[in-house]
DNA sequence: TTGAAAGCGGTACCAC
DNA sequence: GTGGTACCGCTTTCAA
């Protein structure tokens, strides 16, 4: 085998074509303006970069251009373990589509992960994001800290899915689960539901916050009636509560999260109650196939998203004087065979 | 908003901690060995870094140091579309596993896509994957040409899946077809089949060779009768083929691939014989859920082949003198329901 | 038109 | 121990 040998540099190029390097670099990147190099002088440069087979090298190009067509993907959590049927999957196929389309190459950052699986963007001091010109982050496990040393930072970069830090403003390109649980509660009331009930997941991350105040906006305008612990910020989902519920007035039932919804109806069965029959229920999630229902809930566009945060992120990127902004997105609501019209006794 | 304002350097900590830019940096890399700094100095540096919120340029490193502890994903075609039931999954949730246990990131080279869906390594000349210290490649339609450029030009990679290019060798974690092909053959034989049959694809890649010659070499060995044309090189499964098949001698047979198997069962059932009660059928592929038949077959380990590139790619990147040697990952037997004894007419 | 030269931000060697 | 300094490969200004 040849012995290694060292890749061809601009000046080698130059040499060989007998020429400076200046030359050689403006040739390169097409710097047809200042300096317009003869068509002759040009091609013995051609001819002498695919001899040599020169490439250019990337990082000293980034050392002078501050870019490097890359953009990050950071997630809190490992991808590839989850991805098969979950949540960043459909996101990452967005931001591959996506990228590519623009032309940015991804980089994944793996390499900060801690022993317990959760992963950082900070090691030893250092951000290894810096590496790409802005990146895309995900996860449930959202690290805040982290988060506001980076926007402090002016370091480009979207998240996926709202996470509000204070004194910093995180751009977010976000679900708009309060329009989508309001659209959710129009079609209730469309079918004649007056009372309703709202339960809720034991979590106040922004999601489960948006879908709460765009439910109990919708609750408000339609003049509806939730007498439920659930709309007023109480734990339900209780023994005593769905007693309360099969014996009460309410004809529909909106749960935060598919796992909610299975267990009130297995709540519901025990009391000789069935949906739709005697209640309709809708969930304020997107539904993973393999769920005991084909519930009717909200669809979370991901793939879409995906696509977006890249938009936005390549806008940060490209023009750093424009603050960013979030993007709310709609989610479609899909009819499923939980919600009918209110039993009628 | 703050105004953007410029990244601290090394030379600005220095300034602030009253030392000389050499200093903190010897600090920041931890060179303990040439020049111990005093506690003192040590101290003053290390807060003048998180005063200024220092954080170091990995261009400028990677400049210096020829290395970014980046590892490159190229695959020939764009992976997470097709991820999910495929191909690809597999082998990059070991890829992404080991990048992260040995402390690598990960680029996926996504911005070479050209309209075809195709995608290339070289785009205007360049070489992107330059920018990772070595990459991994894979995908069915891989470039050969550039594959063999990419050799030329002694950067680190290896392929997944045996390519062979003429003048290069390509260092390639390759599946052992050859070997499970043989063993397959001893499970027939070991049951008593002797006169057996093979069923080829109309390809002539690398992994289809291998596993000719494993089943070649079996039937040799172990003195079995083969009189099939596809033994000979010859396409079979035609209808008069199935004729010859159901009327001769044969008790099994061995198919390079789940779609031939389909097939052949089709065209036997047509001739009222079954599997395997008539015939033994054996795949030479892994089996995807799906298929409407549990074939015996053999299995790809292709979690384990993404770790084992990364483990080799990384062999190459951190000593550059050692030439890169490819890699046989040994495939397990997984029995179905599709072989049984010969029939005993 | 073309070349010389000054950095980009770090690293590492070499005197002091 | 510490600071000065050359250089990594490329881009861009400034003279010639």
């Amino acid at each position: 085998m040849t012995t290694k040998r060292r890749a061809p540099r601009q000046s080698d190029v130059a040499r060989a074509a007998g020429v400076s390097q200046s030359a050689v670099s403006r040739v390169i990147s097409g710097d047809t303006d200042t300096a317009r190099i003869p068509e002759e002088t040009r091609r013995r440069i051609l001819d002498a970069i695919s001899e040599l087979g020169y490439v250019p090298n990337a990082a000293a190009r980034n050392l002078r251009n501050k870019s490097n067509r890359l953009l990050g993907v950071h997630t809190f959590e490992s991808v590839f373990p989850h991805a098969r049927s979950d949540f960043y999957f459909e996101f990452l196929l967005g931001i591959e589509e996506r990228a590519e389309e623009v032309g940015y190459d991804l980089v994944l950052f793996t390499s900060t992960g801690t022993r317990d699986g959760r992963r950082r963007i900070y090691r030893d001091g250092t951000n290894r994001l810096n590496l790409a010109d802005g990146s895309v982050l995900l996860g449930v496990a959202t690290n805040r800290e982290e988060l506001a040393r980076l926007a402090a930072e002016d370091y480009p970069f979207v998240h996926i899915g709202r996470r509000e830090v204070p004194g910093a403003d995180i751009p977010c390109i976000v679900p708009d689960y309060a329009d989508a649980a309001g659209a959710i509660v129009d079609t209730l009331a469309r079918r004649g539901h007056r009372d309703i009930a709202y339960v809720r997941e034991p979590f106040d991350q922004e999601s489960y916050l948006d879908r709460r105040a765009g439910y109990e906006e919708a609750v408000r305008r339609l003049g509806l009636t939730d007498r439920s612990p659930g709309a007023r910020g109480e734990p339900n989902l209780t023994e005593e509560w769905l007693d309360d519920l099969v014996a009460g007035p309410e004809t529909a039932v909106v749960a935060e999260s598919v796992r909610l919804a299975e267990e009130l109806r297995t709540g519901l069965a025990a009391r000789g109650a069935t949906i739709p029959g005697d209640l309709s229920v809708a969930v304020l999630e997107g539904v993973w196939p393999g769920t005991s229902a084909v519930w009717d809930c909200l669809q979370v566009p991901r793939k879409q998203i995906g696509r977006l945060a890249i938009d936005a992120l390549v806008a940060m990127v490209e023009d750093p004087a424009q603050r960013a902004r979030s993007v709310l997105v709609p989610c479609e609501v899909v009819p499923g065979e939980t919600v009918a019209d209110p039993r009628t006794d």
